[in-house]
DNA sequence: ATATCGAATGTTATAACATATCAATACGCC
DNA sequence: GGCGTATTGATATGTTATAACATTCGATAT
């Protein structure tokens, strides 16, 4: 369990590892990480919050990149499926994805007021929907996993 | 685990015994459960299938209850705060309660074919949560759990 | 009975999130 | 160069959700 998100840390180096692993995946993979899928990535990894799609794109179109939502939508819908980056269900916004690549169940504590985020990989429980699942003859494709709450900051702020 | 939804069961008696507790959980709780409230619960429990506001909306509109949004979605957020219905997050789509309040921290299993969704209880997973949330000393108020993939049934219609 | 207050509803408008469609361009390959 | 595919540009529209304010309803207190 991480908890980068809420944890201070070397945020630089932690954007500047997360790029370089992202640019690499690509190259193996040979997928294309154009210069407006870069920059959304950037968008997103920037903050370990998560942001709308519109949040994205006011970026994106300040900076001459496109100024229309399939813009931003197409470049979200590419780093999903890459995997470098999630959408969390429960704000209807994306954030960049904690361990790039490397997930196999995300599980998400969201704050509600600054929503920060910070991602976990949590094999238990994925256990427990499958066994649920199996019982009920459930095919799963695919998990949600969000926690909604306070984070520590936002905790002592309203304290 | 309960797998109502998927299975075939007594669905008049279903319904009418979750109508009963509602009333009487209303009662208990001197909450009121209004005309439009009422019918609106009616409607989610008709099917165990998640229905967007503007499904239930163009029912109550039909029925001669109120034609505008803030009509379904208070209607909405009312039976989701007393705990009868719940929201599906990857669906933005709203299901009755299969449990009638007693739900501690529901999870589902939604089918992205025909929207079905089975209710269960997971207990076994606030625990891993909760050790993940107590870690980051983040205060968890609500937790979202859902399982897309496919049903028994749309498995046998798509083979 | 009637004044008052809070809860619920009616109504209009708009915000926020997301996709369909088709044209134009860039890229990799032969 | 010519071809097919992936990507981008652009317009329009669809879908989900809330803000804001007026009105009505229901219980309570005088
Ligand atoms: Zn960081
Ligand atoms: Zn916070
Ligand atoms: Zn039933
Ligand atoms: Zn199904």
């Amino acid at each position: 369990m991480s908890t980068i998100g809420f944890a201070p840390h070397d945020h630089a180096s932690c954007v500047a590892d997360t790029m370089q692993r992202a640019e690499s995946h690509c190259a193996d993979q040979g997928l294309r990480l154009t210069p407006v899928r870069r920059r959304a990535l950037e968008i997103l990894l920037a903050e370990h919050r998560a942001q709308g799609a519109y949040d994205l794109l006011a970026v994106l179109a300040a900076e001459g990149m496109g100024a229309q939502p399939p813009v931003a939508y197409r470049a979200l819908d590419f780093l999903v499926k890459a995997g470098f980056a999630h959408k969390i269900e429960a704000l209807n916004a994306y954030i960049a994805c904690a361990h790039l690549g490397e997930c196999q169940m995300p599980a998400f504590l969201i704050c509600r007021a600054c929503r920060s985020v910070a991602e976990a990989d949590t094999a238990p429980t994925r256990n427990r929907l499958n066994d649920a699942a199996r019982a009920a003859g459930f095919a799963i494709e695919r998990t949600v996993v969000e926690a909604e709450g306070l984070c520590p900051s936002c905790q002592d702020a309203a304290a």
